[in-house]
DNA sequence: TCATTTATGTGCATGACGCATACAAATGAG
DNA sequence: CTCATTTGTATGCGTCATGCACATAAATGA
């Protein structure tokens, strides 16, 4: 049986989502939201191998071999070799592939500002606890959570609660 | 400039989101996440157009023509005709479609249920009181609500701040 | 009455995806 | 040290969801 606040929290989640993940058409082609999360992961792991990526994207290992192509064909990404495993790829962004991972972040924080514009600073003070409870509360893993950073600014990831309870 | 709330916000969003759309693929064939979107928000608006559901879905208008026929093939959604535009199709949930959809709604607050378990009862207030104040803020007109509401559970969702800001 | 707008449906082409498979490098047992 | 097994990546192939352009039907308004 669901309750409201479980239900306010949902709806709420998949409206910050949106605003995140929408973002993708407009910067990029007229693709997916995948591509943009590949970015912005590969900017948080640089050399993050293809088969870290497919956990990431929670993508088959084939289809995340065919969107790294794409984002290579667009000059984003780079393949490089790794050095300790002759077999695995080393993914990294070109600078152009920087850019626009600075650009993708930029306006994602951006939204998530302006959609918690209407909160008083005893309200945000409240937020941040208990977003960092739930976020090390929720960790099962480093496959989900690399996935569940995905989207995540380094620059803004200080003292990552994810992390944190990752090395524990 | 992403500060830490921010960021922290959008990691837990898509946390939660992954854990309400994943449930797609266990439960109905092996689709993406569009059908259980579908089958939700016919749920909350009975007789729902063709149209609103589009929008709902942020999906083209063929596109959520081809969706519905294949929810119609497999049985958990009927086209009836609606009773004031002749053109308009009001889409219903069958017998089937709509235990469909309990268990997807059911499924959703189970897991947004345990996410939210670590917190104490006073930071569950909290919490309601910003995602209700979130919500409200967020609210951009009636396309967007509906987009935002797709996977809401009626049942929970009793003095909902979207209606109240749609109705205002 | 008829042109325009609106809601839905279809032909067509593209493209992203998964499965099965292949290949290359690392690992481990003997 | 050799060889079978495991692991990481890449490719052939078919399928299917999607969008664009267009068609049809109903409503709207001059």
């Amino acid at each position: 049986m669901t309750v409201r606040l479980e239900n306010l929290v949902g709806a709420l989640a998949m409206r910050v989502t949106d605003d995140i993940e929408d973002q993708g058409p407009e910067i990029l082609d007229k693709t997916v939201s995948a591509p943009g999360s590949a970015i912005t992961t590969i900017a948080l792991h640089p050399g993050i191998s293809i088969r870290w990526l497919s956990s990431a994207l929670m993508l088959s290992h084939p289809g995340t071999v065919r969107l790294v192509d794409r984002l290579v064909a667009a000059e984003l990404v780079e393949r490089q070799a790794a050095q300790s495993d002759g077999r695995a790829v080393s993914l990294h962004l070109t600078a152009k592939g920087d850019t626009l991972a600075k650009q993708l972040l930029a306006r994602r924080g951006d939204r998530i500002a302006a959609l918690l514009q209407s909160l008083s600073e005893s309200e945000k003070r409240q937020l941040e606890q208990i977003a960092e409870k739930l976020l090390v509360a929720t960790y099962a893993g480093a496959a989900t959570a690399v996935r569940t950073c995905r989207w995540c600014d380094g620059d803004a990831c200080n003292d990552c609660p994810v992390d944190a309870a990752m090395g524990a």
